[in-house]
DNA sequence: ACCTGAACACCGTTCAAGT
DNA sequence: ACCTGAACACCGTTCAAGT
């Protein structure tokens, strides 16, 4: 062994074929899951990778290009049901297009929960790879089936998207600012025990089912979407 | 006059009480309004002021304090239906609580995308002022009045707002992006038509509809609430 | 070809100083 | 009390240089 040396640069020359897209990539979406989007900085990235700043760059155009490729990985890890052919018996005996819109939607909703880095990235600009048109393709052809018409299946499926974008993103939000801040969910149930049932009558009466609401976010998420497609599909 | 000078800073040290904390927020929601989240920064907002960098300091802790306070300067100018002292005669025969829930719900979709800058704002971290609280309790009320019992009526008013929130940022996003880009709607339309009909089938024969939903935003989310009220509330 | 550090133009904010 | 510029620690990215 050599006397002890400074070594400050904790990390030597990367050898030469260390990176690779794919190895990029998992290491943005390790630290988007992990650390949220504020986090996710080309520095911080090449930390990841235990290389130097302007490594990523022989691999991407830059930071805009790395985001749209997570999107699209993330995008194509969701489990479509099985397609059935031909248009079914109906929504009774089985999984009918209801049920099936039902079960896209909640993969939907589990990629947007599972990989809070998805949705910011999906929403930053509109998907444009096959990933994401086969999913849409998807939808409006169970939304067809379901009998609506086509200008009707086409504002069913842009409503549907709204729904489930804006609930994960709720759930996501909650769900980061509850890891911040430990006690948040007690400060949350005692602020509103206190409001003035004066001022604010409602409120005060329902603080007990408030307080329990934000907990159950996956199950609230689903009672929206029944209400929903009861709503767009009109039947049940 | 004095004989030309160098006047290189445009701008004289500003009068001793040109700021205030009114003045300040005005110009924060102009700059949000006009050039969009990505572009309201500490010195761009000092810029539109007329002031150096520091000087919005002495008014405002920092940037996270002015965010707060623009959230509730917007969400103060909403406008909330006339309450109805007793629990109305129903939904027939004149503005029921069904009538009234959808108007206020009108008005918050209304107020996000007539001021785009709300919606970051009030989405990073939940409004805590009075005026949140205030729509917060009349949407419960007018619930409650509907006929949902207690639980429903809390599991509904976060469905309406994931809902409300998730349309308003899609219309949000959707015209920053036509703004940003002329030609955005007429490259869309083409390659909608443009896809391989064996591929996307459904999307294919449904390209002209979703060419021309893209449009008719406003329109397209009350379709959207209605379904979702009528599966909410289960009347109409 | 792939990885590197220095440098540039940004950002929010701290600080000591002007008036 | 209110406004100021310089400075600090960040950011994405350009560039010339190493191997």
């Amino acid at each position: 062994m050599t006397a002890n040396q400074p070594a400050r640069p904790t990390r030597r020359r990367a050898p030469r074929n260390t990176l690779n897209p794919d190895r990029i990539l998992d290491a943005a979406v390790r630290l988007l899951d992990r650390d949220g989007p504020e986090a996710f900085t080309m520095r911080a990235l090449a930390k990841e990778l235990g290389v130097g700043t302007m490594a990523v760059y022989s691999h991407f155009k830059g930071k805009d290009e790395i985001s749209d490729a997570v999107a699209h990985r993330l995008l194509g890890e969701i489990e479509l049901p099985a397609p059935r052919p031909q248009p079914g018996p109906g929504p009774d005996g089985g999984a009918g297009p209801y049920d099936q819109i039902r079960e896209v939607c909640r993969s939907l909703y589990r990629l947007f929960t599972d990989h809070p880095s998805a949705l910011q990235l999906l929403t930053r600009r509109p998907p444009s790879g096959d990933e994401a048109i086969a999913v849409l393709d998807r939808i409006l052809g169970l939304l067809r089936q379901a009998g609506l018409d086509r200008s009707a299946a086409v504002a069913a499926h842009v409503s549907i998207m709204q729904y489930t974008i804006g609930s994960a993103q709720w759930t996501v939000r909650s769900r980061r600012r509850e890891e911040c801040d430990e006690e948040l969910g007690d400060r949350m149930r005692e602020r509103l025990t206190q409001l003035p049932a004066g001022r604010y009558p409602w409120l005060a009466d329902l603080a007990p089912e408030l307080a329990s609401a934000y907990l159950a976010r996956a199950e609230q998420y689903e009672q929206g979407l029944e209400a929903l497609l009861h709503g767009l599909l009109g039947r049940r």
